[in-house]
DNA sequence: CGTAGTGTTGAATAAGGTCAAGCATTGTGG
DNA sequence: CCACAATGCTTGACCTTATTCAACACTACG
């Protein structure tokens, strides 16, 4: 990380959910105790097996939580983007991460301890029940990870994955994929042969086109859903 | 559901953590809305689908939460004892259930309107902050799940379930097992052919003894781990 | 003693992963 | 603008792993 320095005043960080919440007294309390960090693509800024002692907030860039496996296989756990949190969970509760979280570029990140994080909660109950909210849906988000990851097969979790990605009344759709197809197949734990094969399926079955290499028309989405829930 | 009536007055629920964080007047506004309901074992409380709009304590008994596959597999992902209660987050988010809840035996639960829940936690901090904590602690739970299905393979995953029955530091152990072997199967993803199959490759290899139809005797603990985290 | 539920074992099968080769696309420096 | 490298993507052959199906054994309980 390449510096690190007190931030007691970040303009930037008022217009962020959930520290819209704060009023500016508290807001700068918690940012009193916090640090600014920097971070280049591929670095590490926590460890699965770390003790979590502060929550992160992405300021700029974009980070991935990954879990690793002993073999040294890596699932992407999701992505988190600029305005986006991360930790809450391992911090809360005092525990390690479970999750390996990576600089996927070059990422401004504000490091904000979890005793700092907790008085916060404590004075404002707006904010409190906005981080509750957060858990609620990181419970449930986990949940349905779960199952795509779990209980579906290939097929139907790229189905699911392009079907999902298109308005619920479309037929036909055309969509840009928001990463490439590596990190795509690693989202629906699959390998990228695995998900090529699956795509030129769809293609042969004109149920797709792709075109280039994120551009993919999807022509009969009812069948892919059907395919997806089947 | 065999009946359904008001509960305006548990004095069961005192005991049972969070609800123990209510003062009177709280714990009777919470209540006046909930209605008391018994399961006989096998019936469906409920779906995957529908809209939660409660949250369920159970009182005595237990209930199963299932991941239900479109090809009708299922997924165990955790068993709802006495004391316990389950659709905070569904409720909350005001979404689906992602699980289906099923009565593992006969079961008397207590039915809170979500309105009621969210008033109790406005009105009591303390009690929204241990809700706060149990998301967070089922977000962590949800994480490590996911970690144990997707990315260990049946052996690494058998070690690990039974080395951690076991304390830190002992190298013999003897379990009795929770529930019957099927059920832990399906915890950790398994069908019961192949859970048989690995303990009896343990069992040849030594690492372990059943005895009877519960009785596990782990004798090579170190060993066991060293399976787990390869 | 018989039956239902539970657990074990084997053989066949299918689904994905791995490895390796080659093609396509993007970006860079001359 | 082109050559080239680097990276990403596709495809095929093969292999590992776990599931499925089927038969059978064990246990508990009436």
């Amino acid at each position: 990380m390449h510096y690190e320095i007190p931030a007691p005043s970040i303009p930037q960080l008022r217009r962020i959910p959930p520290f819209d919440l704060l009023a500016d007294g508290a807001l700068h309390r918690l940012l009193s105790g916090s640090k600014l960090i920097r971070a280049e693509r591929g670095e590490i800024l926590a460890q699965a097996q770390d003790v979590a002692t502060s929550i992160h907030i992405v300021l700029d860039g974009e980070v991935r939580c990954v879990l690793l496996s002993p073999s040294g296989n890596e699932k992407l756990l999701r992505l988190v983007g600029a305005g986006d949190l991360y930790g809450e969970e391992a911090a809360l509760l005092g525990r390690h991460y479970m999750a390996t979280v990576q600089a996927q570029r070059q990422t401004r990140l504000l490091v904000v301890p979890v005793a700092a994080f907790r008085h916060a909660m404590a004075e404002t109950a707006a904010f409190a029940q906005a981080i509750t909210m957060r858990l609620a849906a990181a419970a449930y988000e986990l949940m349905a990870h779960l199952q795509l990851c779990v209980q579906l097969n290939s097929t139907q979790r790229v189905a699911q994955y392009l079907a999902q990605l298109a308005p619920e009344d479309a037929e036909r759709w055309e969509i840009h994929l928001s990463s490439d197809k590596q990190t795509i197949a690693a989202q629906l734990n699959l390998t990228p042969e695995t998900f090529s094969r699956v795509l030129s399926r769809f293609a042969r079955e004109g149920l797709i086109r792709t075109e280039g290499r994120r551009r993919v028309v999807l022509d009969k989405l009812s069948q892919l859903r059907n395919c997806a829930a089947q």
